[in-house]
DNA sequence: ATTAATGCAAACGGTTTGCACTACT
DNA sequence: AGTAGTGCAAACCGTTTGCATTAAT
């Protein structure tokens, strides 16, 4: 996909502040990147394999995988769980958000922390003092038109 | 554990309502079923498996599944997803309820739909004509003594 | 030259499946 | 007798690990 540096930030420096912590860059680490920057702000770890598999048959899981993990050490990922419970990796720039699944139909939405509901689940917690982290929160049920 | 004929409803009458649609009641699932009543409204499967097993080594992962199947299929459990993405089974007479982790001392609540904040969830995406199941919420976040 | 990252293969944990056998109805 | 449930073992899937090799610093 788009070479790094063709990247807008935070993806564009992302070699450097690697070094900087005596991380290394490598053309699999930028392949996997460059998946991880053009997806839709969240991705599951199987899918991520999947796709960079297509894009080059070589890739393998661990080395994906442990990217993840550079790239969640470096913040710019952050991981949680899907409807079915598979880890499911967010994309910094999206923002911190929950999602939301229609267990019928299987359509998703992001729950944003500026969105009504997204604050309502804030707000919720906080007489508690409990300070939710909406990127792990999943809300699964029957969505509008699955009546 | 407590055989089921000392168990209150909805245990006790389960053998004739397994009956009733052709299923059986064997040693196995009462097995079962009587760590399952005897639970605090919620395992995951795995912790079953193990509880069972301990009270009888022989018993087998695939026959606590399904029989796990079976409860769900008489609604007597529901399955939803735990903080690390197990299968989580919620035990119904406790009623349909969310659960809430705090991600620093692994301390957990249950989201009861009477309460405020179980309440403010499923408000919040009425609007949208989204009915929340419950009993799939978990939200992640850290509580008041950790900060 | 140092040492982080890779690729492989093998292991993991939780769950599911195929199949011949058992036992509930 | 009929068929649901069992137990075993093996397969599954997503993820993680050990280890010798490669390559970024």
């Amino acid at each position: 996909m788009t070479p790094i540096n063709q990247l807008a930030e935070p993806w564009r420096s992302l070699p450097e502040r690697l070094r900087a912590r005596g991380l290394r860059w490598t053309p699999q680490r930028e392949a996997v990147v460059s998946v991880v920057a053009g997806s839709d702000g969240h991705l599951t770890g199987a899918e991520l394999v999947e796709r960079c598999r297509s894009a080059d048959p070589r890739t393998t899981p661990s080395t994906v995988y442990r990217t993840l993990d550079a790239l969640e050490a470096m913040g710019l990922v952050q991981h949680g769980h899907g409807a079915d419970g598979r880890e499911e990796y967010h994309v910094q720039p999206a923002g911190e958000h929950g999602h939301r699944y229609c267990a019928h139909c299987g359509k998703h939405w992001d729950i944003d922390p500026t969105s009504a509901a997204g604050a309502a689940i804030i707000e919720a917690f906080r007489p508690d003092g409990f300070i939710v982290d909406l990127s792990h929160v999943t809300i699964v049920g029957r969505c509008n038109g699955c009546t």
